[in-house]
Formats: C-alpha cells, structure tokens, sequence
DNA sequence: TTGTATTTTGGAATAAAATGGATTATATTG
DNA sequence: CAATATAATCCATTTTATTCCAAAATACAA
C-alpha cells in the first residue's frame, strides 16, 4: 500500500499542536517508534521525515566535517539544517506539536487552517491557502508540459 | 478478454463512493487483491491503476531522499505524485471512495453523474460533461494529425 | 525558597462523519 | 415472463475529529 500521500485538511489547535489523519500515523508507525523530524522549508512550509528518512537525508561523510573548518558555505548549510530541523514523537493520540519557532515562517500559528499533504518520503504541512496557490503552480506547469506535447504531435516527422 | 476497456455511466452517491462495474472489478481483482490507486489527472479527472501499475511508473532510485533535502525541483516532483495520490481497497461489494481532497478538482462531488472509462492499463473516472468535451478533443487531434499526414502525401520529396 | 499564575501536555467525552452491510428496486438475460 | 444479476438506497455501527477539562510542568514574584 502506497505511504506518505494524499492531502488532508488539519487545523492547528489553540496550543499549536495537530491530530495526524489516521493513513499517516499508520504510515509513521510502520517504519518505527512514531519518532519523526520536523523541517523548515525555504518554500514556506514545514517537512515532517520519519527520522531514518531525514538520516539518510543528511548522511555526512569525513569530507563534510573537513570541510567546515575552511568553507563559509559549507558551515551556512549545516546551519541551515540544524538550525531548522526538530525532533518529535507521535502522541498516543496521534497528535504533534508544532515547534514555536518554526510557525511563523510557514504561517501556521495557532487556530489556522492547514493541509497535511503526501510527499512519498514523508509529508508536509502547509497553511491552506499557500497550498492552494502551490498547487495552482503545480498544475500550470503541467497544462504547458501537456499543450508542448500535443503541438509536437502535430509536427511533420521524416 | 481485454481489460480495462469500455465507457459505463456511474453515479457518485451521497457519501463520494461508486460502484466499479462487475467488468472492471473482474479485471482489478484478476490482478491481486483489488488494491488500487488513485491518481488525480491535471486534466481534470482522476485515474485508478492497480498497485502495480502505479508502483512502476513511481519506480524511485536510492538518490531521491538525499535530493529532496538540496532541490526544490525534486521536492515538487515528490510533492506533486504524492499529493495527487491515495491507496484504497475494493470493497466487497464492488465500491470504492473518492479520496475527499480529490473531488473538487475533478468535479466529482457526491450526487454527481460520471464515466468511468478504461485506459487500458486502468481506468480513469470523469464527470460526465468534461468527458464528452474530452472525447471532442481527442478527435478534433485525430482529425488535424489526418490532415497534416494527407498534406505531407503531396510534397515532393528527394 | 515558596507560593501563585501561566502555559503546556495528556486524556476523556461528545459530536460528526465515514464505513459496511443488508434490503429494495431496477435492469438484463435466457 | 421468470430468473438472475446488478444498481441504488437506507440504516446501524464504527471510526474519527473536535472540544473540553484536569494534571503536570514551567515561569514568575514575593
């Protein structure tokens, strides 16, 4: 059975805390503990990887510590990723927490309305409305992609 | 016998399930356990493959986790066929439910009249008047490819 | 410290919705 | 026209979401 997809509608209670819709909390479960990772992503919105995920996501190697004592952009990105990553476990009430610092940017304070959304290697959260307008951009790009192909349809071939 | 073929009028009931034509259930269930899944179209439809189907045009390499971290690119890949995709089983009696985030966009809400039409590889569920504006398109195509083919008969050639 | 106020967390109760199944109606076939 | 197969409707049950409240933890002030 496919994990991490679909698109449910959450609401972010009064303490910045969400209920996960129940294909999700089996999907988390599945892999483990209910031990997830919360990251924040420049595109406004807020990732939750099960934790083996966002291990292998960010697989360092001798090379990478090496690396930081002489590279500004190399210290940048690991400032980036610890400093917008967060560990949580799932409640026995499926529920999680959103980490405070991480709900501003990703417009996601308490009592709004939000989409929990399917990514195949674990999910994301983001405010309805700024979904909407991603999810417009996803299909306008589609529709070009699609008109492109018809057009070349139509081209003479030797 | 040919699988996944035809065009059947169906009804989606007051709670967003339908019924799968006892042909179709035949060419689902002939492949395992009637686990399917749900697709939404940018067209504006929403296609049902069995597991396997869908698994193999979703194959995913090792390299697809560590890239999600650095491109945005791939996030919105990922974003994109997970958001737009649900697991559901076939029920006993032959139903299935739309995934509710999935309804809207194809303007398949419950009490609305569909077709479900094989694609040969699985089938696809339309709202009963996108279909016919569908199936007008798909020949006005036809017609403009015949044209040009007809065109190109006359030139000369070296 | 020590007591008080505030926030956070966990869990239960209630309300709403989805599901499963059976029954009735309709259509199809021989 | 009868028998069978299929579709549609209805209702009971279960599941899930939401709200509310109590307990615990934390912060703050005297």
């Amino acid at each position: 059975m496919l994990a991490y997809c679909g698109q449910d509608r959450i609401l972010i209670d009064a303490n910045g805390r969400f209920k996960l819709p129940p294909h999700l909390i089996n999907d988390f479960l599945a892999e483990g503990t209910g031990d997830v990772v919360f990251y924040a992503l420049p595109e406004g919105a807020v990732a939750i990887y099960p934790e083996r995920v966002y291990a292998e996501m960010r697989r360092r190697d001798a090379d990478d510590i090496r690396l930081a004592g002489t590279s500004m952009l190399k210290r940048r990105s690991l400032r980036k990723f610890g400093a917008w990553s967060a560990s949580a476990t799932i409640t026995p009430q499926g529920r999680l927490t959103l980490p405070v610092e991480f709900r501003q940017n990703a417009r996601l304070e308490p009592g709004t309305e939000a989409i929990i959304a399917g990514v195949e290697i674990g999910v994301e959260i983001w405010n309805l409305q700024r979904w909407q307008e991603e999810l417009k951009l996803i299909n306008a790009h589609e529709m070009d992609r699609g008109d492109i192909e018809l057009a070349k349809d139509l081209e003479i071939r030797e």
